[in-house]
DNA sequence: GCGACAG
DNA sequence: ATCTTGTCGC
């Protein structure tokens, strides 16, 4: 059973801290803070990724077992083309700020199991949209080394003005005289998303490819699809042990 | 000091 | 995150 650590693909061998859970909040801070350098912001990223992958994570009642998955999807036909799902631990409590360190070792855990490697990770929770601008996008992002944007529902920092109605429109999220995402349309007359950059990816790109990923509901369908498989994966778990 | 606070 | 009752609309 080897715990989650490694990567097939680091963007950047020796990367301190990467995947080791810290012990306390301010290791956790600290760990944050040294990884944040590694953020490429240059971006642009893939323009036409062949793959996008979601990931996404779900809690039994207790708190205290979760099912991390990940789906890939076919950029282009939104079909499921790979997936990967285990359960385990949170492996730090729910402090706002810290969320990455709570879902990193289960999330990176089903990654490793994936047959395909994606061209892109759509996170859900914020990338640059975070206190100190490392938010789980940014943290996945650095330590696979893959492109990745944050999709968050509500907000976590920042300030706002209110899109328009229709699909498309957004809006700046500004925080600290930062412009750290943007609040996004993806559904006409349906509350916004949060969307930011994790990891070699533009602001611009980032939010042309959540358009890309939503023609019919307001998440995307990274989203949608990862959320199914961790819940029906929990629901299997909660039943057999 | 008081509220807010990704999932 | 998860739980929950009711309501509106396609």
């Amino acid at each position: 059973m080897k715990p989650s650590g490694s990567w097939r693909t680091p963007g950047t061998p020796g990367t301190p801290g990467a995947s080791s859970t810290p012990g306390s909040v301010a290791e956790a801070v600290a760990v944050q803070e040294e990884l944040r350098p590694l953020v490429d912001l240059v971006g642009p990223g893939p323009s036409a990724p062949a793959t996008v992958a979601g990931l996404d994570v779900a809690y039994a009642e207790g708190g205290d077992l979760l099912a991390a998955a990940v789906t890939v999807l076919d950029a282009r036909t939104l079909a499921v083309v790979d997936s990967a799902v285990g359960v385990g631990r949170p492996a730090f409590d729910y402090v706002p700020g810290l969320f990455a360190l709570r879902e990193l070792p289960a999330l990176l855990g089903a990654l490793d199991r994936l047959t395909t490697l994606p061209d892109l990770l759509v996170c859900d929770g914020h990338g640059l949209a975070h206190p100190r601008r490392f938010g789980l996008a940014c943290h996945l992002g650095v330590v696979t080394g893959l492109p990745s944007i944050g999709v968050g529902k509500t907000p976590l920092v920042g300030t706002w003005d209110p899109p328009s109605a229709e699909r498309g429109s957004w809006s700046s999220l500004r925080d600290g005289g930062d412009v750290v995402g943007r609040v996004l349309r993806t559904r006409d007359g349906v509350k916004p998303v949060f969307v930011s950059v994790g990891h070699r990816m533009s602001l611009e790109n980032a939010t042309a490819q959540v358009l890309a990923l939503t023609p019919r509901y307001r998440l995307p369908e990274t989203t949608r699809t990862a959320d199914r498989l961790c819940r029906d994966a929990l629901a299997e778990a909660e039943q057999a042990g």
